[in-house]
This record gives structure tokens, sequence and C-alpha cells, in this order.
RNA sequence: GGGCGGGUGGCGAAGUGGCUAACGCUGAGGUCUGCAAAAUCUCCAUUCACCGGUUCGAAUCCGGUCCCGCCCUCCA
């Protein structure tokens, strides 16, 4: 496998430390607030080479931490009204949902600062006493003058870093470019006691300290985002190799930015989303592909037309799993060996291919339209096969497991919660009998009405030789389903069809549901059990 | 100012020396269908910002020009 490593600016062999072990490290969120579609990028796709690098048979060791200790935290408190810890661990309770709507499994361990303030202050203490850090009344700063390799992830000198510098120069520190590890607490702030008084730990160190203490001293792969690289990754390895002495991390890799028309998402812009927002707008699984269908280097564009763009794209597979679900119902499983032929050699073919795209540095937008591949592949074969035919469900079963484990590891075929309970699935089963039952006397034109009202509430009525089959992006309310079908009925009665009209009354008595006939016209209520 | 990355069809987006420049969306036509929908088939870039160069051969390498994004400040 070949990764990207921004510290060499190229791609390298993955070679883990020890195999078949992977250590990897991602950073979290700050939690102060509800996490953003920008924040959503690299937990999708850390997320993805997780699942990718266990396909591949590496035990992976992911651990993602949560920055709950930081001044944007302090202040929107103090805004609030609200304990900073309290808030921190509030959103960070926010933070799963979103996560966890998108697919993005927990990680192995998920440490927050809060928890970790000794061993943050027994690293400051050490990198005090092997010279990499001085303390000035309070605050302890980093000398990055004692660290040769400072520089060596962004792939800058000091001098370039002096040359446009904007950083307000601090007189108390020996160098400009030195940063804090503890900050000494003002009043009011939050604090914990050291050695060097009241403070709090400084925005690199517990990354360094945190990855160190689960992961061990060199870790296989860190990421995050693009803007991590400076200054945050470029302190926390400076930290972390002055502390232990060994290479810090052996693959560095960083996703691009969010934009919204082609700009940065940022607050002074007012170009910020919130995942949640976007989730009442857009399913999650619609959302995860979308993060994927483009390389995870390059910018990612943002605004709904796109994203309803990625919502058909997905639609098409999503509709190849259900067809050939469909296809082989009720089929028994044939011996391996049997299903081969021309069809699944072709199948394995774009499977091979799809690995050797995430092979090559996660590419999952080329590993997607592998996937789009085999998705015409299986449309194609049920196209043409018969269902009935055992081998031919066979064939399908085994195309539709390859389809299905590539997908997975992409984490795009999530399992929505079971709507086969639901009431309106009932009733737009019985307007569909009761429109089989006209079509099969040629009566198109209520037939038609029937569609066209399912279609108003957002059912897509697809007929096929055997049987129709309902479609719907979101389940459509009750009282909107049962004003439809009061109205058929009342067609019915008008074409004195009343053999019908009785039909689906009886049918709505079986649900529970009371039809009652007035002057005014039908009502309908819950029975009383 | 310094550093990094990028400009590919109507749109989105892969591809980094040689197969017909993936894939998705959109559009046109055909098959299927009572009609639709879904599915399927065919078509839609002689061309990869521009100009030079290297090479038998470049979207892909080199040089230059123009444009865009990101980092250098809290940020994923």
């Amino acid at each position: 496998m070949q990764v990207y490593n921004t510290q060499s600016r190229k791609k390298e062999e993955l070679i883990p430390l020890d195999p078949p072990n992977i250590r990897m490290y991602v950073c979290g969120p700050t939690t102060y607030n509800f996490i953003h579609l920008g924040n959503a990028r690299p937990l999708v796709f850390f997320d993805t080479v997780r699942r990718y690098l266990e396909y591949r048979g590496y035990k992976v060791k992911y651990v993602q931490n949560f920055t709950d200790v930081d001044d944007k935290i302090i202040n929107r408190a103090l805004k609030e009204g609200e304990e900073p810890l309290k808030l921190a661990s509030r959103y960070i309770e926010e933070y799963f949902k979103d996560a966890d709507a998108l697919g993005v499994r927990r990680a192995d361990v998920h440490p927050r600062v809060s928890e970790h303030i000794d061993d943050i202050i027994k690293a400051i203490t050490g990198l005090i006493a092997k010279g990499y850090a001085y303390v000035v009344d309070g605050d302890v700063y980093y000398r990055v003058e004692a660290f040769p390799g400072y520089g060596k992830l962004s792939g800058r000198t000091q001098e370039e870093m002096m040359a446009g510098a904007r950083v307000e120069i601090d007189e108390r520190k020996e160098n400009p470019a030195d940063f804090a590890l503890w900050k000494k607490a003002k009043p009011g702030e939050p604090y914990w006691e050291s050695p060097w008084g009241k403070g709090r730990p400084g925005w690199h160190i517990e990354c360094s300290v945190m990855a160190v203490k689960y992961l061990g001293e060199t870790l296989d792969i860190h990421g995050g985002g693009n803007d991590l690289i400076f200054p945050h990754h470029e302190n926390e390895l400076a930290q972390a190799e002055a502390l232990t002495g060994k290479p810090f991390v052996r693959y560095w890799m960083h996703n691009g930015f969010i934009t919204v028309n082609n700009e940065k998402m940022s607050k002074s812009l007012g170009n910020f989303f919130l995942l949640r927002d976007i989730l009442a707008k857009f399913p999650p699984d619609v959302v995860r592909f979308y993060l994927l269908s483009v390389h995870y280097r390059s910018p990612l564009d943002f605004d709904d037309g796109k994203l309803t763009e990625a919502g058909k794209a997905l639609g098409r597979l999503k509709n190849t799993r259900l067809l050939a679900c469909e296809f082989i119902e009720g089929g028994r499983e044939l011996e391996k060996g049997l299903a081969q032929d021309a069809f699944i050699e072709e199948v394995k073919r774009e499977k091979a291919e799809f690995i050797a795209a995430m092979d090559d540095d996660f590419n999952t937008a080329q590993a997607l339209g592998h996937l789009f591949n085999i998705s015409r592949l299986l449309n194609s074969y049920m196209a043409e096969a018969d269902k009935h035919d055992e081998l031919a469900r066979a064939r399908v079963r085994e195309a539709l497991h390859i389809f299905e484990e590539l997908g997975n590891i992409l984490g795009i075929f999530m399992e929505y919660k079971e709507e086969k309970e639901d009431l309106w699935l009932d009733l737009a089963g019985i307007m569909l009998d009761v429109r089989q039952m006209l079509r099969e006397e040629k009566n198109f034109v209520l037939a038609d009405q029937i569609r066209n009202c399912l279609y108003e509430l957002g059912i897509v009525i697809e007929d096929t030789p055997e049987k129709s089959r309902i479609k719907a992006e979101n389940a459509p309310p009750v009282e909107k389903v049962m004003e439809k079908v009061i109205f058929i009925r009342s067609e019915l009665r008008k074409n004195k069809d009343y053999a019908r009209a009785d039909y689906i009354r009886d049918r709505l008595k079986e649900k529970n549901i009371l039809i009652e006939d007035t002057r005014e016209g039908a009502r309908w209520r819950f029975a009383q059990i």
C-alpha cells in the first residue's frame, strides 16, 4: 500500500512499525460547539482508512482525542454562564450523535485533556529537565531552538517563518517562535495545580502526551486536517521527539479543506455549516458518500446542489442492492465454484481494481468508480437472467456479496432503522393492491390517479412483471396518506365501485382504522382498543 | 512577502510517460412498460489553463506565463 506522507511530500510504501499492528491517532475536535462539515471530513475519511486497513488484515488501534480544555471553550462557557468542563462534555455527547449518524465507528480510546493533566505535567517537567522548555512567571514555553528538527513537517525554516510572521511578539519569550506548554491561569479561569503554579496546558502538548500514552512512542499514522500541519502537528512532533528521542510518527496524513462556493468555510465569512443542519436536509449516507467522492487531499466544495447530485448517485448503488436482494430472495445457497462464469469474473476484476485504488493512498473517488461498474454489471446481468434459475441466483448472490463488502469499507451502505412496521407502508400497500386490481381490469385512469396521489406524498411506484414496489426517501405522515386513501375511496364510490370501496374499508379496519361516511364525506379515526 | 497544492467534457471528479481520457450527474435517442418509473443499450472532451521544451510518444516530465485555493494567526 502507498500512503502520501506530508512530511516527505510523496507517497511511501506503508510499513507499520510492528505489523500487523497499526497505531493510529487522529486529532479530534475542540468541543465548544456542534461540529461542522469541516470536522466531518477527517472523521469520515480516517474512519474509512481504519476500515480499509482492517479489511487488508491489519490490527488497528485507533485513538481520537477531545480537546476539552481550551481558550475557546472557556470564552464560550463564560458567555453562557456554564462550567467550562461541563460545556465541553456536553458537546462531546453531541459530537457522538453526529459521528454516529455518519457511521463513524467509535475509536478504541477517546482521551480527554482534562483527564490527563498529570501526564501532561509530567511531560512538561521532563522537557524542562532536558532543556527543551523554560519557565517564565508561571508560564512554560517550548524552546524551539533546542530542537534542530523544528520545521521538518511543515517544510519551513525558522527564517521563513519569521519573514511573514504576524504573531505578536511576547518579550518574555526567548524566541518569538517558542510556544506555550503551560499557561498561567488568569483570575476566573479554570486551573490545575502544577509545579509552576495554577494554570492549564497549552494547545499542543495534550496530543503528544495522549498519543504516546495510548499508542507508544512511535505512531504509524497521525492524521488531521490540513490546517493542523502548522503549528499544531509541527509542535506535537517537536514535543514528543524531544521527550522520547524516538521518531514520533511514521506517516503523517492530512485531508484537504472544505470550501463553500470555493471560499474557505469560516465564521467571519458567514458560510459555516453545522453538520447537524446538513443532516436535517440530507440523509447521513449521502453526506458520507459525498465526502468520499473526492480524493481526500483535494479541496472539497460544498453546496446543496452537489449533495443532491450525490444523493442521486448513491441512489443508483442502493437501487442495485435492492434489486439484487429481490432477485435472490428465497433461493438456496449453492456450493461455491458452481457460480463461476464470465459475469463473476468481471465483478472480481472490478473488485481487484477497487482494492488497487484504495491501496494507492486511499483513492476513494476512484474506488467508487469501480463500485459503479459493479453496479452496472449486476443490473445488466439481472435484466437478462431468469430469477427462477438457481445458478443465476447464486451468481447474483456472490456478486452482491462482493458489492456490499466493498461498499461497507466505505461505510456507505447504512442500514436504516426498519420501516417495515410503519403504518404508512401498510396504507400504501392497500392502495397498491387496489391499483393492481384496477390495472387488471384496464382502469388505467384511476390506477394512475392512485400513483399520482402517492407520488405527491413522495412515494414512488415502480411496476415490474411480478409485482410493484414502493420507494420513499422519507416516511410521509400518516394523516397525509389517509387523506389520499379517503380521496381514492371517494372516487371509487363515485364510480359506484362499492365492492372496492368496501375492500379499502375492510383492509383499514385490520389496521385499526375506522372509516365513517358522512354527508360531507368520509372521516377516519383510530379504533378504540 | 515566504511555503504548499491545484487548473481535465454542460457540471462534479479520477487519471501523473504509451490501452477507446474512469466514474457520477445532466442532456439526446433506442429497448422494456397499458403509460410511467426503475433498469438497460448507444451517443455527448482528437482533448486535459496558456506558451515553449524533453521524448519515438506527455493531460502526465522540464521551463515560463496567467488564474485559483490553502498555510505562515484560533481553526479539521
